[in-house]
DNA sequence: CGCAAAATAGAACGATCGTTCGTTTTATTT
DNA sequence: AAATAAAACGAACGATCGTTCTATTTTGCG
């Protein structure tokens, strides 16, 4: 009895007609998230472009037409694979942080997460990263979803550090695009560094770039570090 | 009777004797020549996975095999061109940073010269950064070829944050690798943003934070800012 | 159960890929 | 000049790609 699933969240149009009542997949729309969450899993290793129908098909035991029916083209199945990806950021990165309040403890989660997402073993690449290098220069709805995915994260960014500056955790002139930047460099700077080069430092390259960035814009005391990753798993939060 | 003559295959061998005293170049590693630039560029527009050597024969009206030839395999072809950025990358960034004085100015220069090349234009990305994504989970030969290249420069990149330390232009007690950490950030920052997102504004964040990372580290005077690099786009679009 | 619709399979397509092979053209040496 | 080596060609190979088409199976509802 294969119905245990509980109802995750159907990529990104959602079930066109919910013709039925529950909230329960029908069979198609069950597979086509087996094979997205597959196709994830590519994706994270080979790229966006590394995404076959074929190798997809093999993965999951149907047929390379079987599979190509769920999307009707290639592009769809990759935007289908950034809009699972973005939901999973979400989850991973976002929603967690959301539970920390306003201003730094936020933007420090946001940010602790994030690393963690992109450093985390040895697998696993953030598409994020790899698509903007993917598609840099190739245009088209592809491009377009992941750019869309990436701005909504990076504005959700932005926003933390106003929040930031608001509850004076970082001094008032402080630039919320040259914070949310640097930021971005460091996470970017990690991933290049320990998924590339394998260097175990990177970690900690990265969050003491953090606590610098922290020290430079913040106001007075230096309020809040970023704990080191490897041991903050529970830290629910400090309530 | 066909020839016959076995003649071990001198593809990529390289001029194993010089048999011609003079510098001039043999028709054949001429041609190789060309045919390696014209690689570079489109692996700089399409990333060295993008190589493909049907699409190489028509950019210099030769054939499929005519190209190949030169090559042995497709592998070997990548690890030319990245021998070929390397070279082009000496020239542009490193070299003319080594005319700077040591210290603050010479990494200076690096830092710009580089941001110059990253951001330039919206074509030509830098490969050590693409290739950075696209081998990050491939090993072989193009891989181990990429990462040396790449970590020849960053260990440049290390001594002149060293030599700034002596100079006493960079406090004693600055952590190099954390400081040329921050640096491959921001430059990765700006070819994220810049190229990916076509952000204008990018090159500017990346200057600033580069002059915040000099003013951290940097004993007492802020010795030396970084010159815009064009003109700076005052705030252009509200991101 | 029965029937329509949805889902999957299977085979084939044109294209392109890297690569191989034998031949022919060009370049260099004797 | 002829002789020889290097370079380039052209055709073909097997593999894989995304995609299309037509069957066949499975599913869900009356």
């Amino acid at each position: 009895m294969p119905v245990s699933e509980s109802s995750s969240s159907p990529t990104h149009a959602g079930p066109a007609r919910a013709r039925r009542g529950s909230g329960a997949l029908q069979k198609g729309q069950q597979t086509k998230a087996v094979i997205v969450e597959a196709a994830l899993d590519l994706a994270t290793q080979l790229g966006l472009e590394g995404l076959s129908i074929g190798a997809l098909a093999e993965l999951t035991r149907m047929s390379k037409s079987g599979v190509f029916a769920h999307f009707g083209s290639r592009e769809e199945l990759q935007i289908s694979v950034i809009g699972e990806y973005f939901a999973h950021f979400e989850q991973e990165v976002f929603h967690p942080a959301l539970r920390e309040p306003r201003g730094l403890p936020r933007l420090g989660a946001m940010v602790s997460n994030w690393m963690r997402l992109v450093a985390q073993g040895s697998q696993a690449g953030c598409i994020f990263i790899s698509g903007a290098v993917e598609f840099d220069d190739r245009p088209g709805p592809v491009r377009d979803a992941l750019a869309n995915s990436v701005q909504t994260w990076l504005a959700a960014m932005n926003r933390a550090v106003i929040q930031a500056k608001e509850e004076g955790h970082l001094r008032a002139d402080a630039d919320e695009h040259q914070v949310a930047f640097e930021i971005h460099g460091l996470i970017l700077a990690l991933h290049y560094e320990a998924r590339f080069l394998k260097y175990p430092g990177a970690t900690a390259l990265a969050e003491t770039g953090f606590n610098h960035i922290v020290a430079r814009y913040g106001s007075n005391p230096p309020a809040t570090e970023l704990a080191p990753l490897s041991r903050r798993k529970v830290s629910v939060s400090p309530r």
